[in-house]
DNA sequence: TAGCAGGTTTACGTTAACGTCAACTGGAAG
DNA sequence: CTTCCAGTTGACGTTAACGTAAACCTGCTA
């Protein structure tokens, strides 16, 4: 440990880029394709990619992203509504027209979940009830 | 047309491989690669695929898992389940894990989804009012 | 001063999920 | 018989999303 001047920034916390991957379960690589693909823009001190918490609430957003299957051409699109309104009204359009455009995909997701846990419940009903059967007295 | 002959097997309803693709809008390229990776295994009428409703079904439930993210390798796991359970206790208590498994999943993308959808609702009610007062009367 | 941990760029490799020919087949229509 | 159409099997091409390896910098610490 050097002596003080431990934090020249303590305001925002930041953290470094293998911070970020331990986190979150990933790759540095990964953060850096991200990156490379438009969807973070980390500060940098020299030359290392300093991560303040907005870059990290971009990567959570990335990351449920994918867990609800959409590429990341898609997931690029959807967090830059996060960022300022662009202030031309056809921009603004463009943005509404477009939310409600994944909206909508959600909204099939939803409903393709449910049904699927439905019939899971179902399955594993059968699967039960198969079992109970299979240790029932009257195979003895 | 030929002479009558028409309909050899007029009970569960059959489809060729174009008519599937069309309904669901994909390709047969798209249908015979899935037959590949074991998802799909119609019966066949001389060298041709010949689809019955539970073929339908599978495809279906193949594109299904599409929409939801899964890879083709965990959807073939995901429809196995749908098959006759095995018999042995052992593969019955394999499927009730894997049954845990794919729920918590799809639990997990429920919350994603809700989360994103209000965040949403939250940044279009933003890009509207920035739009009113970009039509508001004080700049004329 | 040497070395090491953590970071950087560059570049090629890999896997999944198809797209895109090419060459062949079997039946119906003209 | 030829022609056409829908279908079939290869085989190679392509894109997305990283993995992996090489070569370099850099600020401590021993």
């Amino acid at each position: 440990m050097s002596l003080c001047a431990e934090k020249p920034t303590p305001g925002p916390e930041e953290y470094s880029i293998s911070e970020l991957a331990r986190e979150f379960d990933i790759t540095t690589r990964t953060i850096r394709f991200y990156e490379d693909q438009g969807l973070l823009s980390p500060s940098r001190r020299g030359q290392k990619r300093v991560y303040q918490k907005a870059d990290r609430t971009r990567l959570k957003l990335v990351l449920r992203g994918k867990r609800l299957g959409f590429p990341l051409t898609d997931i690029r699109r959807m967090i830059q509504l996060y960022d300022e309104p662009g202030g031309e009204a056809k921009q603004l359009d463009l943005m509404l027209s477009q939310i409600t455009n994944s909206r909508s995909t959600l909204l099939q997701q939803q409903l393709d979940i449910e049904l699927q846990l439905k019939e899971f419940d179902d399955i594993e009903a059968r699967c039960k009830a198969r079992l109970a059967q299979l240790r029932s007295p009257q195979n003895t």
